[in-house]
DNA sequence: GCTCCGAATGTTAGCGCTAACAATGGTCTG
DNA sequence: CAGACCATTGTTAGCGCTAACATTCGGAGC
């Protein structure tokens, strides 16, 4: 491949050496009709023999497509958003474009503005945005600059296609999953209070609870980290304010959860049942075992860009924005123990 | 932004507005000296009532930079990898670079190989290869046909450069640190075979136990996940093939390991002492917390970059390729237990 | 045989931008 | 004050590709 460092040959190149014309050359990489399969054969072999790669930029300038989709994501070092991210990019590959991909430190207004102007800069065609929070879900289509903009976790935006899995209705199961086992309430450690996803997980709480007309303490606040299950654990504790049942907001702070109730020498499930979300891989071989909810990230993932894509082909002038709703589903292990009576 | 939808903006617009030729908002836009600064500001103030953007398909055709560096992950949902990841694409945003990436789903010489021809369709400047095994490193200067690469976590690769953490070096404190301990020896459970960290992590161990004189049996292999971690601290602790300290080569494992000793009603740190490696948030946390090693992985992430621009800036062509080793360093916990004489 | 048609191919004209060169006008020097 | 020089701006020519139109040619229809 000595020839590749002197000049990448280009379209030109593989005409003259086929013997047509450029115009032919492009017909066969787009699959024109009307073309002589004894010609195309001809191009085929004249391109492999140059190693010739059409060049994407000068494609985009001309059908004025990059072929590009833009991707803000956060939080990618928990297992939920860097499951989903792994799902959008294998299904945006899957579909023939290119995956480009910005990091938020935290989800502020600023950030995700500067993440989508960055990637506008770009020329991406259209934006899936993780950032699940309603502040800048709000702000996100002016952003856009009119391109399509499909949300993650997106809550119930108000007229922004969202993909989302059923964090009600999973929150919901695991409480209920926990009255069911005789519990008389379930309390709540919750997510950051500004956290979509926290709030709907509140949510499903809250109505199991008043749905089997148990009483329903205030939900105390985490960050989502281990650290934060932890200390509201050991305050809990503390205070005498554990009730026999703690639905945690996400596995790793009902990991903290689990390691403060440890330290003040309280049994799992025995003595408090704990009932985590998300399945990381890890909750599994927490000790004990812990009880879940396991939601399809990777789902999450390929949906978002279905509706991606099928915004960028067919104009999407069709009706409301679209919502899909992925299922979340319990996995129980037994740190919940099992039914007293 | 009602005239958005109509026409984009293009450089004649701005010209037109503030009365210059096109090439001046060219200039105005590369920063180029001689421009007065009159006239800038008067092509500024058009191009922001226009909401004009440049088009960086034009701008890449005519400049042959495209400003996308092509980055191939693999295992982004564990901790390390998703860190390192969100360091590389934090530099390169901050160096002017957009961040194309593909994920693969196995470490394979085909999936990588079209991994990187994905990007090379999109002309990537350059590859961030996070590809921890020995065949696939071998193969990629051939792939990445002429376009700089940089390995992550290449281990010693031949003649490309690469930036990783000094596994061996953090495996030699970990195993150093148990004999200091008074153990008498210590086990290992590495990583898979053929990575090339958990070769190093091996070699780290083994040396740290030839230096005391201490007996080295031969390491068990797990895959990196807790499950195999759990079922290889099982199998040990049946077989009575436990010491009294184990080196486990991730925290995954090591958890997998904890559950396992705890299910046979073993003690940690009194019955065994058991030390990591990553530091995964979560560590922290386990029944007991766990001593481990800590890597830098937004420093990797952030040389891979700098490596990587000096390449595509300066050529290139200046001496044998870079190799930047991170530190690893030791955090220690109460799953080690304290010095035993 | 002549027209007409459609398949196969070629020719031309940009897409929006930057690089190279050209032109302008003012300042400095001797 | 001529000539040189420099800062500033404009003009022109592509980058490599696709879309639109033009051309060629063989066969069908009358």
């Amino acid at each position: 491949m000595a020839e590749q460092q002197e000049r990448m040959p280009v379209m030109a190149d593989v005409a003259r050496l086929a013997g047509v014309s450029h115009q032919t050359v492009s017909r066969v990489l787009n699959d024109h009709p009307n073309v002589r399969a004894e010609t195309r054969e001809r191009v085929l072999a004249a391109i492999g023999e140059l190693g010739y790669r059409r060049n994407s930029s000068a494609r985009a300038l001309v059908t004025r497509r990059t072929g590009v989709i833009g991707v803000v994501a956060f939080a990618t070092t928990h297992y939920g958003p860097a499951r989903t991210l792994t799902g959008i990019e294998h299904a945006a590959r899957a579909a023939g474009y290119f995956v480009s991909v910005v990091t938020l430190n935290e989800v502020t207004r600023s950030e995700v503005r500067e993440a989508m102007e960055h990637l506008a800069r770009q020329a991406v065609e259209g934006y899936v945005v993780i950032a699940p929070k309603r502040a800048v879900i709000e702000a996100m289509p002016e952003w856009a600059g009119g391109a399509p903009v499909v949300a993650v976790e997106g809550g119930e935006a108000p007229d922004l296609p969202v993909v989302c899995v059923d964090q009600r209705g999973g929150a919901h199961q695991a409480t209920r999953h926990l009255l069911d086992l005789g519990h008389r309430t379930v309390a709540h450690i919750a997510g950051p209070r500004d956290w979509l996803e926290a709030e709907e997980r509140v949510a499903g709480w809250r109505r199991a609870l008043e749905e089997a007309g148990a009483p329903a303490a205030e939900p105390r606040y985490g960050d989502w980290r281990p650290r934060s299950g932890y200390e509201i654990g050991r305050a809990m504790a503390a205070e005498g304010a554990l009730p026999s049942a703690v639905f945690v907001a996400n596995d790793q702070m009902a990991l903290g959860v689990l390691r403060a109730l440890a330290e003040r020498g309280l049994r799992v499930p025995e003595d408090v049942g704990v009932v985590g979300f998300d399945d990381v891989p890890e909750a599994e071989f927490y000790s004990p075992p812990l009880t879940t909810v396991a939601q399809d990230f990777t789902e999450v993932g390929e949906r978002a860009i279905r509706v991606l894509v099928d915004l960028l082909g067919g104009g999407g002038a069709a009706g409301p924005p679209a919502r899909e709703v992925v299922h979340a589903h319990m996995v129980v292990r037994s740190s919940c123990g099992a039914v007293r009576r």
